[in-house]
DNA sequence: CGAAAATTTGGTAGAGTTACCAAAACCATC
DNA sequence: GATGGTTTTGGTAACTCTACCAAATTTTCG
């Protein structure tokens, strides 16, 4: 593997196994078996490489976990639920960078535009099961899936689980449908 | 005021208007006009004096925007948008709590109770405006409210306020209302 | 008034971080 | 094999933060 890709693979599994605070330029290095010196000879500001981290693990999410879904001709619509439930965990790890994006202009629109992306992505998602993919709905959508995300904080425990599951389902619901029309406007 | 009311008052406008990174001791010690050391008296570790923010700043929050909602005897359903609305700057202002909170489980515990109680008070204001406070849209509902409030990075564009208006009153519409029947289950 | 307790302060040790620089090692090309 | 550019490393200066301690000041109360 490149030496910027294994730096920035090394970066996102540290930021997903200990969170923004292990993200510092000793740590990232070691983790990536290279020198702290040699990590500012590719990112040379910290910010730098936090961007390169955050798009690498957006671009990783996004290919993992929409390339399946988008592959197989039709599915059934619990086949989104599954796939956001998928997401939960990795949502979770961008949030210290949402955070650290309040300090930094320059990280601040690369989020703007990754979120952008992501949120492309799902409408990309929700085209294939048959929803209509720029009904304002999907960023209501989008905005669900986060915040379970942002407050699933004991991850560990299955009744929220089913709470989320649930929650995401009903939400399905209010998405426009061929199948199911007439939920759209009163 | 009370010295530990006005340290935490310093640190819940330190975190508000520079985000978490600003949440050290010397500068709220500073923004609080006590020394350092003096702090440490009140708050001895780190992690207690961000859990003290913490809770200030929901207490803050919950007293300031949701006691005039239940105060008036009946509300027509766009002010609990409002209300939602109002909320999103301050729920973004405690997303570094909960990035903060990964770290330290004693912090996560008392995250997830003061969500819990969140969760709370936003279903006795949908009661109060005749919805079903314990629904598990609410929860949805929720949820929407912060991931709106962790995705809308530019602040200031209009025309996301707009976005997130429609997308929160199309939400209201999932909740089970006397006054719209017919919504909660096929 | 005097003693005990609480409050407040300056100082600092120790660890960790970012950003930088000069030098060494590596690699291609002529 | 020499040469110029790229990659890699060790070292470090300047800074910030947390946590602690001993001493000074103020307050409380018998």
């Amino acid at each position: 593997m490149n030496v910027p890709e294994r730096i920035l693979a090394a970066g996102v599994t540290l930021l997903h196994e200990q969170g923004l605070a292990a993200l510092t330029q000793p740590r990232i290095a070691k983790a990536a078996g290279v020198s702290q010196s040699h990590l500012t000879y590719y990112f040379p500001t910290r910010n730098e490489l936090l961007l390169a981290i955050a798009e690498h693990s957006v671009d990783q999410a996004l290919a993992l976990q929409l390339s399946q879904p988008l592959a197989k001709p039709a599915a059934d619509p619990a086949q989104a639920l599954a796939t956001a439930m998928r997401f939960l965990p990795r949502v979770r790890m961008l949030l210290g960078l949402v955070v650290a994006a309040d300090q930094d202009p320059a990280l601040r629109d690369a989020l703007v535009r990754l979120i952008a992306h992501v949120r492309h992505s799902i409408g990309q998602l929700l085209a294939h099961l048959g929803y209509q993919p720029d009904a304002p709905q999907v960023l209501v959508f989008h905005a669900a899936v986060v915040g379970l995300a942002v407050m699933n904080l004991g991850r560990q425990s299955p009744e929220s689980e089913q709470e989320l599951e649930t929650g995401l389902a009903q939400l399905l619901t209010l998405l426009p449908h061929p199948s199911q029309p007439g939920r759209s406007s009163p």
